[in-house]
DNA sequence: AAATATTAGTTTGAAATGTAACTAACAACC
DNA sequence: GGTTGTTAGTTACATTTCAAACTAATATTT
């Protein structure tokens, strides 16, 4: 990147928000317009659906999301009847998180979502771009 | 992607977002600390600084971005005093912007920093993958 | 040239987010 | 065993965003 050609496009902030934009938007079709969910929430969903159940906290570390938005997103999958909470006995602060049947329905009707328009983006990339752009994405998520 | 490794970092609008996020909290501390800009508001400096005067719809062109988050950004650096608008004497619903002295400061002394921040980026993948990146990010910019 | 439609940009009210303060439970220390 | 510190999660308030309505200017239609 030279001073004469600083381009604003090939600025990394700018260009992962961008493509991040884009294809945020693509996928919110999908949970907004069927389940009326926002982004926060159908990250929970997954977190859950894939993963199991867990406390807010472990989702939080584990998608970066602050506890915050966690909270909220957490109370809104309650109200859909998506989860249910269930206090641990041992420590009394802690909720375990768990996916009910009409939750498990969602993911599973998401995830399906997911993966079709994820394969609908990767079939603009060869699959060593794909690789490398999963490779660079995770290094620089974690900076 | 097979159905039992669906990996939700890999997931790309999910991946996506959350390199970008790591981005931009990056990038934040130049322009909020130093001149407590908000994300659309270095947007429409930079577009300014590097591509010269132009109207605010020129800029919701170019940067994708809505007018109304034009219009705010636009207000905010009009009272830094980091732009001037000037009413167009052909079409009086134009205006255009351009930077003040001040604001050419501005960029130039961020231009700087953004530099070095994708310098310091770039140093953890090699000019090869860096290439593909870049692709790939304005691919889906496009979307 | 009067009526209607577009366009550039702003304003407004609702929804979402971030930050910090808060509550309740547990842990550690003396 | 009481004081202090930490931790999980929620609440409250300020800031930011989003969508839709609005204003003012120009274009188009008849």
């Amino acid at each position: 990147m030279t001073d004469d050609d600083f381009n604003l496009g090939q600025f990394l902030p700018y260009a992962l928000n961008q493509a991040a934009e884009a294809a945020s938007m693509g996928f919110q079709k999908h949970y907004r317009q069927r389940y009326g969910m926002l982004r926060t929430e159908w990250r929970v969903l997954f977190h859950l659906g894939r993963y199991g159940s867990m406390t807010a906290k472990s989702i939080c570390e584990r998608a970066s999301m602050h506890k915050t938005k966690v909270s909220r997103a957490v109370g809104a999958l309650e109200q859909k009847r998506f989860l249910v909470r269930e206090e641990q006995p041992n420590d009394r602060r802690l909720e375990t998180l768990s996916l009910t049947r009409q939750g498990q329905a969602a993911y599973a009707d998401l995830y399906k979502s997911a993966k079709v328009f994820d394969a609908s983006l990767s079939a603009h990339f060869s699959a060593q771009e794909r690789d490398v752009l999963n490779r660079c994405l995770e290094k620089i998520a974690k900076l």
